[in-house]
DNA sequence: AACTATCGATAGTGAAACTATCAACCTTAG
DNA sequence: CTAAGGTTGATAGTTTCACTATCGATAGTT
């Protein structure tokens, strides 16, 4: 398969392959010639899977390079590519939690029977957000943890399930990655349609024209 | 206060103030003369709620003005409040999804008595993860639809419970908007915490020694 | 009077994610 | 066999985003 064969079945630009490998998510192709390079049904799947990842899940091209590194890696346990899959959607936190925000989730967590190992970027990441609602002076918007870590528990149990059920190594490994990654757009998305049910269902009267003019 | 002082108050540069005014984030301060103008605590606080929703949301500048305007509309009902909030974390989808999606979305809402208006965003934005999940050969990772569902119902009800405690219109109004952008951002956090914990409690014996490479 | 701060306007910067161009060089239809 | 067209890696260019810096005019401060 050459490269325009390739772009076309992957649905993306032979440009934009040529930008991928060398930005090292797409393994290179087998050289025949100087200029002839033979690309197979598993570089299809790749490109599908970065496009995927970056477009659903929003990664940004490093980290899906990073994360597709841990999946080729064979030697890497499951638990170290889980750690890898998290980093992705927790851009480096840069002014790190307070103290009291970090004991708020650390009781949270102590509640629902959660271990972890202490860098759990979730962690920083959920207490970062406490303090968002406190440096806007509505620490009560806090006051919905539980009930979300009810929720993330929910999830997390049917995310480790799916991983179960995939088969071998590498398909588990592509569940963890994948389930990560685009599980949190899922739920995103899952989310909105359930406020909107929620919102209608306590504000029947409520107008909702202006949602009309969505094709602008 | 003068500008500077502003600037020192919320945490950004005078010139990001100017930028952000220039946008239409900021209202502008009231002029005293020629190159005088005051501000007030009601700007320092937009700033903090401006830079919470860029930083810890991930809201881009232009997805902020948006919002902001809705709240700041005193007319705008709740119900359309939230549907611009829900846009946020919603980049335009640009190829549709495909029927087949859209359907079993559709029977996912059908089964949790779910009603929206049609043009709710997280109907698209799920339907593309489940679109994404077959492209890349793995329609299997739908089968968490109706246990996400189930999490997202749970918070959805705490969200428009944090809405209802929160007093007067103006402040159910921040409550939706930050509710929803900052609540995607929390979920996500304690989904990574509740993920390594299920993960260490089916494989106890995972080495995870990789995480430790945490300070880069 | 000297100094510093501020004003709006405009230009510049740096990162990210592509996209275009290039000259050299195969492949293949006619 | 040859001409048209596809392919190669390298490199340069483009676009968008979110700021950041500079400017000349002017105002308050010591």
């Amino acid at each position: 398969m050459k490269i325009s064969q390739l772009s076309q079945a992957a649905g993306v630009s032979p440009a934009t392959v040529k930008y991928y490998t060398r930005e090292g998510l797409v393994p290179a192709g087998k050289r025949t010639g100087y200029n002839q390079t033979e690309y197979d049904d598993g570089h299809v799947a790749r490109l599908r899977l970065i496009r995927a990842l970056i477009e659903v899940g929003s990664l940004s091209v490093a980290t899906t390079r990073d994360i597709l590194k841990a999946i080729d890696d064979p030697q890497l346990p499951l638990g170290a590519l889980l750690g890898e899959a998290q980093k992705a959607g927790t851009q480096e936190r840069q002014g790190n939690p307070s103290d009291r925000s970090m004991a708020r989730v650390e009781s949270v967590m102590q509640a629902r029977g959660w271990k972890t190992h202490p860098g759990n970027p979730g962690i920083q990441l959920a207490a970062g957000v406490l303090d968002a609602y406190d440096s806007i002076g509505r620490p009560d918007l806090a006051d919905t943890l539980p009930r979300y870590a009810e929720a993330a528990d929910i999830v997390a149990k049917a995310d480790l399930d799916a991983v179960e059920r995939s088969g071998d190594r590498d398909r588990m490994a592509e569940a963890v990655i994948v389930g990560t990654a685009l599980g949190d757009t899922l739920l995103a998305g899952l989310r909105r349609i359930a406020q909107e049910s929620q919102s209608v269902r306590r504000y029947p009267h409520a107008a909702r024209n202006s949602q009309e003019r969505e094709a602008r």
